[in-house]
DNA sequence: AGGCTGTACTG
DNA sequence: CAGTAC
DNA sequence: GCCT
DNA sequence: GGTTG
DNA sequence: CAACC
């Protein structure tokens, strides 16, 4: 008499032990001594049903997801540790057959589906960084690296006064001088004229030349003074040279009616500078004619730019965004409770108005995009359901269904007869919406009535305005739990303050993005290897930043 | 000469 | 892939 | 555009 | 006790 | 949720 087959081994079978055909395996497997488990037991053979699984990697991850029958923290745990190995159930059927225990190796399967990005074990220390181990807590430049130390000093003390006066300037501003203003402004053109054709880096080039100037308190006399500032090379000194003889620069301020036109075309979402100039360029001057002579330039997306154009132009209240952000809540709370939603942006940075609403929305210890997913896409349904979403701007599949009579709509206004098809992708990673407060949550008038974009009267019968609530642009951001500090960084900004970051962890041979602080192993075929994902104030501490509240995150320029 | 923040979504 | 947006 |  | 990770 | 302020 043998041992039966499987003496003293025990199984998990996922996504679940309810199907039939897996309900007479197990039979099969108690019956050969065998034992099934529901959690991570030492030495467990982990079983996929071979359904989900193709060419050793998982598929239909939703059907596989809707059939789980183990709690959310297995399924966190088995994404999360990389030791972990997974195989098809057949395996054991093919056992079974040839009655002895056959090698695994052909049967292995991998857990994450398509994961082209990075799957990360949310509890990995960070690993050894000796390397340039100075930079922790020790809020101190480390010497070694930085031949550029003055510079750099010079330049944040720079900034800590521009950012505070940043903050200051929202009312008034008397008591700032400024010495250059002619240079200033002949410079903010030409940032101007050249963000508007789309050459972002020369456009770069003068902000940077703009802020230089702007946080250099004296007056500028030379050509030689000027050069000598950081940002400031020949080109713009010499231009500085011409301003400081004769005023002005020649050809600059004859108010330009292409620029007019790109400045306008541009403040519709998802028409950018190559669009806009192509639609210039070719003597086009409103939106209808554009959809005349370039329909397939109007994409779903644009259309509802246009149909909010006056609406996104206008900046938000700060107390408004609070309002949104009580309303997610309360939805949210329904769809799962233990989730979280909260307001990054221009908001956390203590902004008095915003220019749109951007929230990140987590789940405590939940690193599975997948769940996540399915939190977002509850809640976008509820919110539709409440008419509080007006419009959507990305989709996945799910959504691209619930949202296709809206959208057909609109495309059919817009004179198109095709009709939507959604996108393939399942997971949603992120939502951007425009949302409309019910009008009685009306908040304070705006007394302060600025200055704003309004459509050509041949362009409004596309759009839609209001004068009692506008809709606004609403941003979800979904984080994996374990990367909740890189993301608020990302979504707290400022831009420049990203841009410093960024740039001072590639220079250290790091990569910072949304995802967390990696070393990056860019040629190697390696994946990167994580260094701080979930600590905002560690990531800032290891690119030897001091730590900063988001209302000092409001830069210009780099730090 | 080549970089300039780095990533996700649309069509 | 280009274009747009964050 | 400027910087390395 | 509310905020942050 | 747990640790923190």
């Amino acid at each position: 008499m043998k041992c039966p087959l499987f003496t003293g081994l025990s199984f998990l079978i996922l996504p679940s032990i309810e199907p039939p055909r897996v309900q007479f395996i197990v039979k099969l497997i108690e019956a050969n001594g065998g034992s099934m488990v529901d959690s991570l037991i030492n030495d467990t053979v982990i079983l996929i049903n071979d359904t989900f699984v193709e060419s050793h990697t998982l598929r239909k991850s939703e059907l596989f997801h809707s059939e789980w029958s183990y709690d959310e923290e297995l399924w966190y745990k088995l994404v999360s540790n990389e030791q972990l190995e997974f195989f098809k159930l057949s395996w054991l059927s093919e056992c079974l057959k040839h009655q002895k225990l056959l090698d695994k190796a052909d049967f292995r399967a991998r857990l994450m589906e398509e994961d082209n990005g990075n799957s990360n074990s949310p509890h990995v220390d960070a690993i050894s960084i000796e390397t340039q181990s100075s930079a922790e807590d020790t809020e101190v430049e480390d010497q070694t690296l930085d031949f550029d130390v003055q510079t750099e000093l010079l330049k944040s003390d720079a900034n800590v006064m521009a950012s505070q006066s940043v903050i200051e300037d929202t009312s008034e501003s008397k008591s700032t001088v400024k010495p250059n203003l002619a240079l200033t402004r002949a410079l903010e053109q030409l940032f101007k004229k050249y963000r508007l054709q789309g050459d972002t880096y020369r456009a770069r080039g003068y902000q940077l030349a703009l802020q230089s100037i702007e946080s250099h308190d004296k007056a500028i006399t030379s050509e030689q003074e000027a050069l000598s500032l950081p940002n400031i090379g020949p080109s713009i000194a010499s231009k500085i040279q011409t301003i400081l003889k004769l005023g002005s620069l020649p050809g600059l301020n004859e108010a330009d009616k292409n620029e007019e036109l790109l400045d306008y075309f541009m403040a519709c979402h998802g028409v950018g500078a190559q669009t806009a100039r192509k639609w210039v360029s070719n003597g086009i001057t409103s939106l209808t004619e554009a959809l005349k002579a370039y329909p397939s330039d109007f994409t779903w997306n644009v259309l509802f730019g246009w149909r909010f154009y006056e609406d996104w132009s206008v900046k938000i209240p700060r107390e408004e965004c609070a309002d949104h952000l009580a309303l997610m809540e309360k939805a949210l709370r329904d769809v799962d409770s233990s989730a979280r939603i909260v307001l990054t942006g221009s908001y956390r940075r203590g902004a008095a108005t915003c220019g749109d609403i951007d929230t990140v929305l987590y789940k405590p210890g939940c690193d599975d995009i997948w769940t996540l997913s399915q939190i977002l896409e509850k809640l976008v349904l509820r919110l539709k359901g409440m008419n509080y979403i007006r419009c959507p701007l990305n989709l996945n599949h799910a959504l691209g269904q619930e949202f296709k009579p809206m959208i057909e709509t609109l495309t059919h206004a817009a004179g198109f007869h095709e009709s939507y098809v959604s996108g393939p992708k399942e997971v949603l990673k992120k939502f951007y919406f425009g949302g409309k407060l019910p009008s009685n949550t009306t908040h304070g008038l705006s007394k302060t009535e600025q200055q704003v974009p309004r459509l050509k009267f041949e362009d409004s019968l596309m759009s839609e305005s209001d004068q009692n609530t506008h809709c606004r642009r609403v941003d979800i951001l979904l984080s994996r739990w374990s990367q909740l500090g890189a993301v608020m960084i990302y979504f707290t900004g400022n831009d420049d303050f990203n841009k410093s970051l960024r740039i001072r962890a590639t220079k250290r041979g790091w990569k910072l993005s949304n995802n967390g602080l990696y070393q990056s192993n860019a040629n190697t075929e390696k994946k990167d290897l994580l260094i701080e994902s979930f600590d905002e104030r560690r990531i800032m501490s290891l690119l030897g930043v001091v730590w900063c509240p988001p209302e000092e995150r409001n830069i210009k320029g780099y730090i």
